[in-house]
DNA sequence: TTTTTTATCCGTATAAATACGGAGTAGCGT
DNA sequence: ACGCTACTCCGTATTTATACGGATAAAAAA
């Protein structure tokens, strides 16, 4: 039976290394490489031979996971990745997913789920536990709730808001009527379907419209 | 020139390995322990020789990061710790400093700085870099203007509002006056110092009391 | 070229928030 | 026992937000 080829791909030496060694502790895989970017993986895949699994982490300097996900969704359809990362936010698990990821883990992940992911994603399925997958689903369920985007001008009101000015204040700031700022309010609300103020900045933080 | 004596406290083993195999590589460094929890830890401490360093997890079963470090405060003062956390926000970081941690690092430090800090925090400095401060500092200065703390019935209060909820409706919900409402949304602009509600949501999200 | 979107502004009206002041009572801390 | 805090509620007033409707013009998209 042939061994599970995988390749690391994460610019902290310290978390490259707890792979490896883990890996290592298991003969039915193979370590093909243990690289600190997304060049490297890109430059190794043209002259080397190809891994079954990536386990990619997203924050990396220059060519970051979201773009190595594109570019192996691309131009190497056979091979599958396993985002690695620090972020539990939604946003970017459904980001992943939808660049290609076959699986999401946090850096916590235990030595069981790695291993369980390795091998369902190397059977060709997805890998997303119970928590990752209730962040996606809440993530998908608040963009669901947007059925438009705000425009240039509402964020621009939005921000003052959040700032704690009053729509005569931001009237003058913005040097238009009172009334367009009104507009832009309620427009706002609309869109975001709530049903005042004080909903409308929480839901801006959830969305993360403010930062 | 003796060794520095260093236990690892880390419920994940695979970081746990990473960790070790990294001081492992190092000659003026002894790995005493790596340990997969706090209870593990202090049972370490009464049977077996003290270390000068523990690098520290924080969110683990059982005896958390920060109880561990208010034991060792108590009880081993010629302990240092240094918390490595997957945690960014502010609130960890001075809830260490306070709770007796000599350093703080992320777990996606490099070689180089978890070293750095090792040599620094045996020589009893202390070891934040100059990130890690600057979102101390600010979490410092974000709970410095709160020069009061709001009471229950402000937070249960505060909650409604950011459900889009009225005064009125908060007053019928609640079984009380709508001038109750008011007298408990003024006491929170106030105690917050902020202009309105549309602020008063927003600063309630900064310092974590919508959580 | 046409349609849609965005940004602008208006009249009129009601609801809600904020602000100034005040007060009584129960529970907690010293 | 006393003082303080938290919670309760009030009168009066102004400011602000929200809501219903409407409109024009420029820019962008189809």
């Amino acid at each position: 039976m042939s061994k599970i080829k995988i390749a690391i791909v994460d610019d902290h030496q310290l978390f490259r290394d707890g792979l490896a060694g883990l890996l290592l502790k298991h003969e039915y895989f193979e370590l093909l490489a243990s690289l600190p970017d997304g060049e490297s993986l890109l430059q190794f895949l043209e002259e080397r031979e190809s891994p079954d699994i990536i386990l990619l982490d997203l924050t990396m300097p220059g060519l970051g996971g979201f773009e190595v996900l594109k570019r192996l969704k691309k131009h190497y359809k056979k091979i599958r990745s396993i985002v690695i990362s620090m972020h539990e936010d939604g946003n970017y698990i459904v980001k992943c997913a939808k660049a290609g990821a076959y699986g999401y883990l946090l850096k916590n992940a235990d030595e069981d789920e790695l291993l369980t992911a390795i091998h369902k994603v190397y059977r060709g399925e997805r890998y997303y536990n119970d928590d990752i997958s209730a962040r996606m689903f809440q993530n998908l369920s608040l963009q669901q709730s947007i059925p438009e985007k705000l425009t240039k001008r509402e964020i621009e009101v939005l921000h003052h808001l959040a700032e704690g000015l009053t729509t005569k204040e931001m009237a003058e700031k913005m040097f238009i009527s009172t009334r367009t700022i009104e507009t832009h309010r309620a427009n706002m609300l609309k869109k975001l379907d709530v049903k005042n103020t004080a909903e409308l900045i929480k839901r801006a933080t959830q969305l993360h419209l403010l930062s």
